[in-house]
DNA sequence: AGCAAGATTAGC
DNA sequence: CTAATCTTGCTA
């Protein structure tokens, strides 16, 4: 079954939660790939500084303010491709992160995907620029709904335990306890407990080496 | 109009 | 550890 729109119009983390085991789908003139959905991370309406929409409205982030499960695809760092989906109901701007996925159907097309860069089985779709690209997912599926085909949410299943550690790469708002994953799960994108600072903030450090990042 | 920063990744 | 790479949004 695939997941109907109002699964998506609840609360953020709620939803961010729920999706976890969940299938992510993509029918596409190649062929169809298929992976489940192993690490994800809110992005909140309020008092949530990482959101792209905690500084208002853009034409950018504009889609995170409209109706529920919609795709949100961001371009970041000049090469990379975000997937998020979009939560809440209409006028309240929330999304939630696909970060890591388990291949289940159309390996070999995500391998002639990700080709070029000769990766493993296990590097196919370990972490958010990664996953968008084994899976086809570009820049035309922005603001295009996910509870109706080519690219859809399925039902699946969840018997792992839930993981909660902090945001990945953030700037702002990294101290949020806001990243779900699937204990145990092998293409969870970085191991909890690993250090990882995006540029944005090793600069920030660097230029208050005394203000300590709690 | 110009510039800095960014929800990352791969390669050294 | 750091360059790559380019779009967006803010500042002048």
């Amino acid at each position: 079954m695939i997941l109907s729109q109002n699964f998506y119009q609840g609360s953020t983390q709620k939803v961010a939660k729920a999706l976890l085991g969940q299938i992510l789908v993509h029918e596409t003139p190649h062929g169809l790939s298929s992976g489940r959905i192993v690490e994800v991370e809110a992005y909140l309406p309020k008092n949530d500084p990482g959101c792209h929409a905690a500084r208002g409205k853009t034409p950018r982030n504009s889609v995170i303010f409209g109706p529920p499960g919609h795709a949100y695809v961001y371009f970041c760092y000049g090469n990379h491709f975000m997937f998020n989906v979009v939560t809440e109901k209409e006028g309240v701007p929330g999304a939630v992160l696909i970060r890591g996925l388990e291949p289940i159907k159309g390996l070999e097309l995500m391998v002639q995907r990700r080709t070029r860069f000769e990766s493993h089985e296990l590097g196919l779709t370990n972490g958010p620029g990664k996953l968008v690209q084994a899976m086809g997912i570009q820049r035309e599926h922005n603001r295009k709904p996910v509870f109706k085909k080519p690219l859809y949410l399925m039902e699946g299943e969840r018997k792992e335990k839930i993981g909660v550690t902090t945001r990945i790469g953030l700037t702002e708002g990294a101290d949020l306890p806001l990243r779900f994953y699937l204990e145990g799960n092998g293409y969870i994108s970085v191991k909890p407990g690993a250090d990882r600072f995006s540029p944005g903030m090793k600069k920030k450090l660097k230029s208050s080496p005394l203000k300590k990042a709690v």
